[in-house]
DNA sequence: GCAATAAATGAGAAGCTTTTGCATTCTGCC
DNA sequence: GGCAGAATGCAAAAGCTTCTCATTTATTGC
């Protein structure tokens, strides 16, 4: 449960757009959102918080690292709480669902290949995209 | 080596800029590049064809499959040559550079991810950031 | 609680990458 | 060579994100 705290911490002041904008990524469902499906879903809400305040508090949000951002296909960077648990995403290219994912074997090949190439990981991002079981995100 | 048959092969008419395009992508080192780095490469060689044209043809090279696009971090889409070999890429954070690897063992994961989650995958995006191995990009 | 101070917000302008509309030019084919 | 349709270049527009700046708000110390 994210709360106040969590935002001073942060070093940032506990403004009421920051509270509502980590009250909403909490309260999602589905925890991935774009910065416009925020800005509406706030508007559902009653809370008439500006698209500009919202990519900038996403951003410190990021930097603080309370949120994790990610470039899915489709031009549109998505957020999600960090819940302190690292994973992929699967995204269903019909429906748009996203699920995630977490392999251990996957993630000690990265280091390996990266460690055989001379690099130091510092991040990765792994997506896959695909139809999801639905019957009507079934192949073409 | 690509030529105006692969053009041709298409449906698309052999022009001056498609052919242009295609040699460029074929003799670069670095084989991914920006649509604005390709449209600076054909400038340095005397070739005056305009970024949109660029973006056009590339975009379908890749629905013809002579390209693949890639959406690295940073904004631009990255565009290489399609040479028939699925990869994945390790990308350094400081200087830039693109490393390809292949590795049966993620693929087969991912492969058995989407299978136990009742998805058909149709494409995956998997990039490693990190430091590369030389000296002047060691990590902080 | 109140004032002072610095930070945050909202609205719109601007920035970047990519796409589109349209007049002009070029290719493929007879 | 000439025709029809496709391709190109330019400029304008679009889509997403960031920035500017006047105004509002949170915090801190009285
Ligand atoms: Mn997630
Ligand atoms: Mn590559
Ligand atoms: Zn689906
Ligand atoms: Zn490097």
């Amino acid at each position: 449960m994210m709360s106040g705290d969590d935002i001073r911490n942060a070093g940032l002041k506990v403004t009421l757009p920051r509270v509502k904008i980590l009250g909403v990524l909490e309260q999602l469902e589905h925890g991935h959102v774009s910065a416009e499906d925020l800005y509406k879903l706030l508007l559902d809400a009653g809370e008439e918080i500006g698209l500009a305040t919202i990519y900038r508090v996403l951003t410190q949000f990021e930097s603080a690292g309370l949120v994790t951002r990610h470039h899915f296909e489709g031009g549109q960077s998505v957020f999600e709480l960090d819940r302190g648990e690292h994973h992929d995403h699967i995204v269903c290219i019909r429906c748009g669902k996203v699920e995630e994912f977490f392999d251990q074997t996957i993630e000690d090949r990265q280091q390996e290949i990266a460690t055989s190439k001379g690099f130091a990981v510092e991040a990765h991002a792994l997506t896959i995209y695909g139809y999801c079981k639905n019957p009507t995100c079934k192949a073409p």
